[in-house]
DNA sequence: CTGAAAGCGCTTACAG
DNA sequence: CTGAAAGCGCTTACAG
C-alpha cells in the first residue's frame, strides 16, 4: 500500500523511525526504555514498533555490545543417554538468562572439535560448555580461548578449568547406606567396564562406605564386566554359587540389575524379600519396567547442566570459579530395595 | 609488547590491516579471495591473519550479508527417545553446510514456542526446523513467518507447509512381509496407545499388507494398550488363551515386544521357532538385549532430520518444496525372526 | 593493484 | 525532550 511496504525483510529502527515521524535515535531510547523520552513521543514510537512486528536485530546489538547473548554447547555424543539430560539443564538454565544456545556435536573427534570450537568462536560467542560422554576426565582444551569455558559430565584434566560433575564416589556411598538401611550386610558389587570412571568410582564409595560400617563387600572386591544384562545376568548366577549367603546385590548400572533381577527371578530367589537389588543411573525406562522396579541411584544430570550454565554465566560475568563441581546424587526407592515389616 | 597487543577481544581486520601495512579493504579482499591483489600483497595479508588468529566476526558478516548462516532447531521434546536422531541428522546435515544451529526446547508448551521463535526471529535465523515429539500432526505455525519452517517427525496439519516423517504406513507392510518371508501366516498385532498416529499408523499398514495376500489379523483386529513391556507381557497371554494357533505376533513398540518375548520364554514357547516376534522403533538398547535379540522396524530417524535439513536448505535458497516427504523404514534381522533351515 | 567511502542495524555520548 | 554523528566489524562498488 504505502511505500514502507517496500522495505525488504523485518523491520529496522529506520522504518518505526518513519512510521513514527521520529529519528533512529528516539526509536531506540523509546523502545530500551531510556530516560528522556516523552511519554507521548514513547507510545507513539510502541504503536510503530508493534505494527511493524519489530523485533530488534541482534546481530546489530551484538556486534555493538560486544556480547552476543550466546553461547555454544559442544557434546561428544548426541546420542548419548547421559548428555541429553545435562544439555536440557543448561538449556533450561540459559533459557531463563534468554541466552541462546548454538548446539554442536564432535562425535568423540577431536578434530571435529576443533572444528566446531573455531565456528563458535566465529559467531562470538559469550562461552562455550563441553559435554563429554563419559565421566572420565578428558584434556582441557587450553586457556588459549577467548571465551569461558565449562566442562560438564566428563571433568577437565586441568584443575584450573571450571568442571561439574556428579558426584559418583559418593553415590557409591548413597548406595551402601541405601541397603544398610534395608538391613542388608552381605552385599556383592556387579559393577560394569573397570575403564570407566563412572565404574570404579562407584566401586571406591561403596567399599569405603562399607569399610567405615566395619564390613566389606562379599569376595573382597567388585566383579566387572560389560555395562549389558547379559553381564549382570552371568554375573549374579556366578555370585551366588560361590556366596549363596548374599543378601544385597549392588550393580554398575540399571542395565546390568536388570539383568541381574531377570537372573534371581529365574532361579527361584525373591527380591526383595530375599536379596535386594540396586543400579545406578536410574534410566526410568530399564528401572520402571524391571520385575521388580527398580530401586537405583540418580546422577541428577538435569542439575549438573544447570550448575554448568550457572558457572559459565558467572564467568561471563567475571566471577570464574576453577576446579571441580560435584553435583550430589540420589537415592531413588522402589521396590527391589522396598522393606516389608 | 608493541601496541597491538593493547586492542581488546579478538583481532579485527583491522588490526591485520596495522600489521601488514595495508587497508581493510585489501585484508578482507586477499582474505576472501576476491581477485585483484597481488600474490605477494594476499601473502602478507595471510601471514598477519595467521599471527592474529583472525577469524571473521560472523556478527558483522552476518548483517552485511543479510544472511546469518544459523537456523533454528525447535523441539518439544529434548527428553524424547525420537527426537534426539532427528536432531542428529539435522546436525549433521547443516554441519556440513557450515551452518549453525540454535538448540530451543518448547517442552511441548505452546507459549513457550512461540517465545522462542521470536527469539529465533530477532536472531535472524535463516531458517527454522519444527521437531514434534510424536508422529501426530500438529498445528501449522501459520505462512507469517518471515523465515522458511519445516516440520520434523511430526508433520504440520497444513499440507502448504513442508514436513518430513517416518513412513509408519508403510512400515506395517514392511513388518508383515518380513514375517510372511518367514514363512508365518498366523499373525496377531499387538500396539500401544491409540491415540499415537504411529500405533493406529502402523496397525493400518500391517492389515493392508495381509489383506493383499488374502489373510487377517488373528482374531481380525490388533489389540491397543500402553506403550509398556507390562502391556506385552498380558496382552500375549491372552492372545495365547484365545488363539493358540498364533505363529508371528507383531509389535507396536519393541518395548511390548520385548514384554512379549519375556512371557513367551515364560511359557515355554521357543521364539523364533514356535512363535516370531517383530517390533518398531530399533530401541538399540532393548531390542539387542532381549532373549532372543529382537527383529524391528528402524525408522530411519537420522535421515529424517538429514531429509529436514536439505529441504530446509533449499526453502532457504528460493526451492520450497510443499508437501509431506515420507522417508521408508528399514527392517532390522535379529534372532526373533531367525529362519533354521 | 590499492584504498577511501558508504552502509548493514543498532546504541550511545553529545549538541541543540 | 530530540536528533545528527560516530562507531561496532565487515564487504562492496567506486575512484585512483
Amino acid at each position: 500500500m504505502d511505500d514502507l511496504s517496500a522495505s525488504r525483510g523485518p523491520a529496522t529502527l529506520k522504518d518505526v523511525a518513519k512510521l513514527a515521524g521520529v529519528s533512529i535515535a528516539t526509536v531506540s531510547k523509546a523502545l530500551n526504555g531510556r530516560e528522556h523520552v516523552r511519554a507521548e513521543t514513547r507510545d507513539r514510537v510502541r504503536r510503530a514498533a508493534e505494527e511493524l512486528r519489530f523485533s530488534p536485530n541482534q546481530l546489530a546489538q551484538g556486534l555493538l555490545a560486544g556480547r552476543t547473548g550466546t553461547v555454544g554447547l559442544l557434546t561428544s555424543d548426541l546420542e548419548g543417554r547421559f548428555s541429553i539430560p545435562v544439555m536440557m539443564g543448561a538449556e533450561d538454565a540459559f533459557g531463563a538468562d534468554s541466552t541462546s544456545v548454538f548446539l554442536c556435536d564432535a562425535r568423540g573427534d577431536a578434530i571435529r572439535e576443533q572444528h566446531h570450537l573455531r565456528a563458535l568462536l566465529s559467531r562470538r560467542v559469550d562461552g562455550v560448555i563441553i559435554l563429554g560422554d563419559t565421566t572420565n576426565p578428558r584434556n582441557s582444551l587450553g586457556h588459549d580461548i577467548p571465551v569461558p569455558v565449562v566442562y560438564a559430565y566428563a571433568p577437565s584434566n586441568d584443575d584450573s578449568d571450571i568442571s561439574v560433575i556428579s558426584d559418583n564416589v559418593d553415590a557409591g556411598r548413597l548406595a551402601v547406606e541405601h541397603l544398610l538401611d534395608c538391613g542388608r550386610s552381605r552385599i556383592a558389587y556387579i559393577s560394569g567396564d573397570a575403564t570407566y570412571a563412572a565404574a570404579t568410582d562407584r566401586v571406591a564409595g561403596a567399599k569405603a562406605a562399607l569399610q567405615k560400617h566395619g564390613l566389606e563387600l562379599v569376595g573382597g572386591e567388585a566383579l566387572y564386566g560389560a555395562w549389558t544384562e547379559g553381564w549382570g545376568r552371568a554375573a549374579v548366577r556366578t555370585l551366588l554359587t560361590r556366596f549363596p549367603e548374599i543378601d544385597g546385590v549392588l550393580c554398575g548400572s540399571d542395565q546390568i540389575a536388570r539383568g541381574v533381577l531377570d537372573s534371581l527371578r529365574e532361579v527361584g530367589k525373591d527380591v526383595p524379600r530375599d536379596i535386594s537389588v540396586m543400579g545406578h543411573d536410574n534410566w526410568e525406562q530399564i528401572a520402571s519396567q524391571s520385575r521388580p522396579a527398580l530401586s537405583t541411584i540418580d546422577m541428577r544430570l538435569q542439575e549438573v547442566g544447570r550448575v554448568a550454565a550457572r558457572l559459565l554465566f558467572a564467568a561471563i560475568g567475571g566471577d570464574a570459579q576453577p576446579g571441580v563441581h560435584k553435583i550430589t546424587c540420589r537415592v531413588v526407592t522402589r521396590d527391589s530395595t522396598a522393606v516389608s515389616d
